[in-house]
DNA sequence: GACCTGCTGCGGGCTG
């Protein structure tokens, strides 16, 4: 049994805590982590015990008399650190273990201490083990020399991004310090790609998955209200104040200015009504005390009623307490995301997790229920995968050089060869890239060696690199000396005009330019805040599970009357394209001067779509929550164009090159690419905005079926 | 029709 595997010190903690039994998947990993050297991806729903499941048994495997950090935790939230913090130090309490925080916002001198006796467990950020490299390469030698395992928490928010290629460098960098090689568990409820998931450790050969798939009994109910405003209907937060105030409640709208209109709208019903005045909002706006004081209260409350209207701040991992009640309004633009919001509720045993729905337009209810029944069947999106992740090398060359005060060219091209992030980069590419960080004096070159160059030294020396993700820039905004929160400048941001934060309503007084700030004084009326950002990027099967649902006659005994009309209006509406095979066959609207193509594809495919229609010069306009394009050119000359429409495929990257030079901002979401030759550039827009091998294959395919 | 994430080192001034 897998109890008595765990070391003495590790069982009577379990004693103590008085557990009947261990959880499935804390069984597994014991019996596994214990008896072999492999790495283990543990998979198991939202509050099953995951981090139990790595720590009981690497504490009772690992000696920890040994000198040097012993076990390293990676978290993608320092929130998360903070609250995982306790339940380690707890579960290490039979033992002589020390256990350290280490991010920007840690205890310095604790950090001190680590450097003077380096032992036991460290917990981290991948950007302060960035800037470890880069400023303190002695210290990663000091601390990080004889590690055993390495334990990443929510790993699935790093797989398929760059944050992750940079972490899964930062790891096999901190292999090469170590002595002998480590393991690694990583853990997560809701994995779309094991080997994806399996890769972040270096040896996917060497890496099991321990996977407990039992699911937690989700009540979901769905609401239509229909609304073509920019707010909400009144009908609709009347029904949501109705369903909600009695109960400990989250919130997600998807946006956060939708955020706050929800948390002050309900607020003011409750006032009315003489209801609970406990609404707030929380995202990323929200001053991080007020944040954490809104945290602390959900926490530590458990009888009072509370509601929680927020964005994704509250999605991942960190413990907020019990929760009866997750509302979504509109769909979330993943299956993903839909788990994590749900696992948020019902986090003890037996409490099934309540979930309303509520849309208010018919395509975000189509993907609504699309999201759902592909939760049902078991699905989750794959990650995006990026096989040549040109930018984030870029950016590791700089931090390895930085890190070396120099470092021989031919060392530096072999340690990026060999550093499992970059595999499928080639050696001439390596060599490219940093030839022409030479040529724009970001690197610089002294006989055999590289030094950082004289731009290079503004770039590496600033406090902005160790990150590999872009952020806007914010206006504080203060009433009577009291930070609320941080907002993007916009056209909005004037005195006199009046804007919502933190569940409240503000009048702006001054607007301070030279030192960003906002004053601000209460107020009784205003408007959502404006905030930018680019579209969101659907999966590919979730459109054609919209486009199956529209041709099944299913009827679902989870949505509401209204809910249920709307769907039966949309399945009437495309009752007069017969289409028969879903893979394929895609609705071609025709009337007397419209032309409209629903593609019912994926964001980055639509994208694709549209610059081969702007190739061929038919002029459209792409509406991605309805995945379709409304053309602007006579029928005849879209079909006699449409087999010829794959043709550029073959020569795209020409295309995208005159594209990036008609509008640099398309590079906008790497923040490194900017840096790179422009065949690079192209290339890396090729692999990671656009969709080329699956348009090829639909498009290769796809036949348009007319209204009869 | 988006959301989120993190951050060094040094020196000056203040507190206990």
């Amino acid at each position: 049994m897998s109890f008595d595997l765990l070391s003495e010190p590790i069982r009577k903690y379990i004693r103590d805590k008085g557990w009947e039994q261990l959880r499935p998947i804390q069984t597994a990993s014991i019996a596994k982590i214990l008896s072999t050297d492999d790495n283990y991806i543990l998979a198991s729903r939202t509050a099953s015990g995951k981090t139990e499941a790595a720590f009981l048994p690497i504490l009772s495997k690992v000696d920890f008399n040994e000198t040097g950090v012993r076990v390293v935790y990676i978290s993608p939230l320092i929130a998360l650190i903070n609250d995982q913090f306790y339940r380690i130090e707890e579960l290490c309490k039979n033992l002589d273990v020390t256990v350290t925080k280490w991010h920007g916002e840690a205890n310095k001198t604790l950090k001190d201490r680590l450097i003077k006796q380096p032992n036991g467990i460290v917990l981290i950020t991948p950007e302060s083990l960035e800037a470890m490299f880069v400023n303190k390469p002695f210290n990663v030698k000091q601390l990080f020399s004889n590690i055993k395992y390495v334990v990443i928490d929510e790993i699935h928010s790093f797989i398929g991004t760059d944050r992750g290629t940079q972490l899964k460098s930062l790891l096999s960098r901190l292999q090469n310090v170590n002595s002998k090689p480590f393991n690694i568990v990583g853990l997560s409820a809701t994995i779309g790609d094991y080997n994806e998931a399996k890769k972040f450790t270096g040896n996917e050969l060497k890496t099991k998955v321990l996977l407990d798939r039992t699911a937690k009994e989700i009540n979901a109910l769905f609401r239509y209200f229909k609304n073509k405003n920019e707010e909400l209907p009144l009908k609709l937060l009347k029904d949501l104040y109705i369903e909600t105030k009695d109960n400990k409640v989250l919130i997600f709208p998807n946006s956060r200015g939708r955020a706050e209109e929800v948390a002050v709208k309900l607020k003011k019903i409750s006032d009315r009504v003489k209801g609970h005045s406990d609404y707030f909002s929380h995202h990323s706006s929200v001053d991080k005390e007020v944040r954490e004081y809104v945290e602390y209260f959900a926490k530590n409350n458990n009888r009072q009623s509370f509601c929680i209207s927020c964005t994704s701040t509250l999605e991942l991992g960190i413990d907020i307490g019990t929760v009866d009640e997750i509302v979504q309004i509109d769909a979330t633009h993943s299956i993903t995301s839909l788990i994590q919001r749900v696992g948020r509720s019902g986090r003890k045993d037996r409490e099934s997790s309540n979930l309303f729905l509520y849309a208010t337009n018919e395509w975000s209810l189509l993907q609504s229920v699309a999201c759902w029944l592909l939760y049902k069947e078991g699905f989750i999106e794959p990650p995006q995968t990026n096989e040549k992740p040109y930018d984030i090398l870029l950016h590791q060359a700089l931090s390895i050089t930085k890190g070396h005060s120099g470092v021989r060219l031919t060392d530096l091209v072999k340690q990026l060869k060999e550093n499992f992030a970059f595999n499928q980069v080639e050696v001439s590419e390596i060599e490219a890239i940093l030839n022409h960080l030479i040529e724009i004096d970001f690197l610089e070159k002294l006989q055999h060696e590289v030094i950082i160059g004289v731009e290079g030294e503004k770039i590496v020396n600033s406090r902005d690199f160790y990150s590999v993700f872009k952020t806007e820039e914010n206006f504080k905004v203060v009433n009577a000396g009291n930070t609320i929160g941080e907002i993007p400048f916009s056209p909005q941001i004037i005195e006199d005009e009046n804007i919502l934060l933190s569940a409240k309503i503000w009048k702006i007084k001054f607007v301070d330019h030279k030192s960003k700030k906002i004053e601000v004084i209460p107020a009784k009326d205003g408007k959502k805040p404006m905030f930018y950002g680019g579209g969101a990027t659907i999966h590919s099967k979730i459109r054609e599970k919209m486009l199956e649902i529209l041709y099944s006659e299913t009827g679902y005994d989870f949505l509401d009357q209204p809910s249920c009309d709307e769907t039966e209006t949309l399945r009437k509406d495309f009752s007069v394209f017969n289409v028969r095979i879903l893979q394929s066959d895609r609705p071609l609207l025709t009337t007397e001067k419209h032309l409209q193509l629903f593609t019912f594809t994926g964001t980055r495919i639509n994208r694709t779509i549209q610059l081969l229609l702007n190739i061929a010069g038919i002029k459209n306009t792409l509406d991605d929550s309805s995945s379709s394009f409304d053309i602007e050119v006579p029928k005849q000359e879209l079909i006699s164009k449409w087999n010829s429409l794959i043709q550029p495929l073959a020569d795209i990257d020409s295309h995208i090159t005159i594209l990036l030079q008609a509008n640099p901002a398309l590079l906008d979401f790497s923040k490194w690419g900017r840096y790179l030759p422009e065949n690079f550039q192209v290339k890396l827009i090729k692999d990671k905005y656009f969709d080329i091998e699956y348009t090829g294959q639909l498009l290769a395919t796809m036949k348009l079926i007319e209204n009869k």
